[in-house]
DNA sequence: TTGTATGCGTTATCAT
DNA sequence: ATGATAACGCATACAA
């Protein structure tokens, strides 16, 4: 064993020596070149394992201008939607040999920050948007810098951007209710803890409409609440909905986390679900399984898989401004589980 | 609003030749230092404003020999537990200015290859390593190599680590079992899904153990089965161990996956918990509180915040070799919740 | 087939 | 207080 104390790391200068070439042959084997006589490739190979060389990628990206980084720019990536969207990205950039670095986001300004700093300073490749809303401006600047963006469940004309339909899934869900013979049904909306520019819950609630609309079911407001994109959200929000005199026999909530959420409310108020109150929540996440929840199914980890894949042939081919975007319409599905059932006394 | 067109990043060159001096000067500017006359320091700020510049970080790492990130290496990060480390690694660098990247790793080979490469890479300024086990030669080869490096959930004598009491955890678990009266418990082991060095599990076996000889209730090795980190691997095994004829009355699976697995299966099979099985996990994620699942807490997130810290102080310290790593000791504690009981006919 | 020299965008060390 | 210039480690165009 070699010593512990800690050492200069050997540059090409020193694999080069050793092998009594030139730095231009090193980097032409190291770079697998053609035109390198197979004694003096096998000889500078055997001193790069020697001295145990690996190239200093920092100093290759000043020439090559790649770092082999994609930046990936989420809100509250512990959220299991999130999560699973991370998973799909992981996917496609270990398989394209592509590293990545997790920019979590909180709040707007943060994002606007990134949005505003990240091109420039060119430590990644590219830059991979989830569920945040650029602005046109912000969306010229990244053309101009030449960094190729991708956004996923978002949408700007000058960006690829990748979304699922969430009209047709908000009336997925609530068609599934009236079919069951529901009439009244609670909407639970969700409102960012921040002010992001977007929410997705507002389609699904389109959505509703369109069902309640192709039913002649008149939309109540007030049966339409908005909490927080969490567990507690969907548990107050629903505690108030069922603690109403005439109180809805099912709940849409748009996202499975506040579904639980419901969940937990029925259950504190000992009304059996799905006897007495049906549940549906939107995403699929894997928690949607654990509790038997229905639900409307996200492609989440393909959304992430794809958005990354998307991402990284816009790298590779470089075709950063003189290509249009493309824009990728997902669909989601209806998931029943055991949340869902006909209202009490429905004949 | 500019033009659309893809346009080359200004470099500090250009903001000197605008602003009329050297780069030396514009440089001083940018980091602040001092003998810069106001005007000159003015007109500079005003030409990086007028440009739009920011440096070019890659090229500032190759002098500055700092990249401004750190490596966080995790086993199957989106599982509930790496996740909430993960949270917590967020806060810390987030804190200090810090970038991370995820290095994901799901076989044994693919783990070693990061040790061996990220040090000689230089891409990041230290590695976070969650819950993996650098043999000797590793950790030797990060010191030679200038590579502060800091263990959550894992320990190297040569290497800052931060620990939990796996053993005391065992042992709080099954105490508390056998106070509640349970002499027949199962024990759920945990194989990781690829060969892996280490296997916490063990030692909280060995937890369980050390209660059992204190309540002289004899080991039996038919009680204890090893089975996936996940839901069906903690499925599977209590399915196996509740089909049994003298079937135990208690089951302590080492993590919380696998209990919400032994849920599952008692519910499959009719059985109420805890009034016929009592079950207590391990971990303290966020789905054994929502399934009110009794646990053993660690303190995940706090793991990873104080790791992350740690790691950040080692590289601004540039404290690499001198100094002797420190070893740092969490505690767990109970969680009891709704899954623990007296056994039925106990008097 | 191989060597030499220049540039990538910064920082830092000299000068002035 | 500021300017010129040499690193940093690598890739590459050009020479030999």
């Amino acid at each position: 064993m070699n010593s512990q104390k800690r050492v200069k790391a050997p540059t090409i200068q020193d694999v080069a020596r050793h092998a009594r070439v030139a730095v231009g042959t090193v980097s032409r084997v190291l770079n697998g070149h053609l035109g390198v006589k197979p004694a003096t490739r096998q000889r500078v190979l055997d001193v790069i394992k020697e001295l145990d060389y690996s190239p200093n990628l920092i100093a290759r990206s000043m020439t090559s201008r790649r770092t082999g980084s994609v930046g990936i720019i989420v809100p509250f990536f512990t959220r299991p939607f999130f999560n699973e969207v991370l998973q799909g990205v992981e996917i496609a950039t270990t398989r394209s040999g592509h590293e990545f670095m997790l920019y979590n986001v909180q709040t707007d300004d943060q994002c606007q920050a990134y949005f505003r700093e990240l091109p420039k300073q060119r430590k990644v490749d590219g830059l991979l948007v989830i569920s945040l809303y650029p602005d046109d401006a912000t969306a010229v600047s990244f053309r101009r810098a030449g960094m190729p963006v991708v956004l996923v469940d978002a949408y700007h004309p000058l960006l690829t951007s990748l979304i699922v339909d969430n009209i047709e899934g908000g009336y997925q869900a609530v068609k599934c209710l009236i079919e069951h013979g529901h009439r009244r049904i609670g909407f639970i909306n969700g409102i960012p803890e921040s002010d992001f520019r977007f929410n997705p819950a507002n389609d699904r609630l389109a959505g509703l409409q369109r069902a309640f609309d192709e039913a002649g079911i008149q939309y109540e407001p007030d049966l339409v609440l908005t909490a927080q994109w969490n567990r507690s959200g969907g548990r107050e929000a629903a505690l108030q909905l069922l603690t109403r005199p005439d109180r809805p026999t099912a709940i849409f909530a748009t996202s499975d986390l506040q579904a639980v959420g419901v969940l937990e409310a029925a259950r504190s108020l000992h009304l059996s679900v799905p006897a007495e109150l049906s549940v549906i929540g939107f995403d699929g996440i894997e928690l949607a399984e654990i509790m038997e929840l229905s639900t409307i199914q996200q492609p989440i980890q393909h959304m992430g898989e794809l958005g990354a894949q998307k991402l990284i042939a816009l790298i590779e081919d470089n075709e950063d401004s003189e290509s249009r975007p493309e824009l990728i319409r997902l669909q989601t599905s209806l998931l029943q589980r055991q949340t869902i059932a006909s209202p009490p006394h429905y004949t």
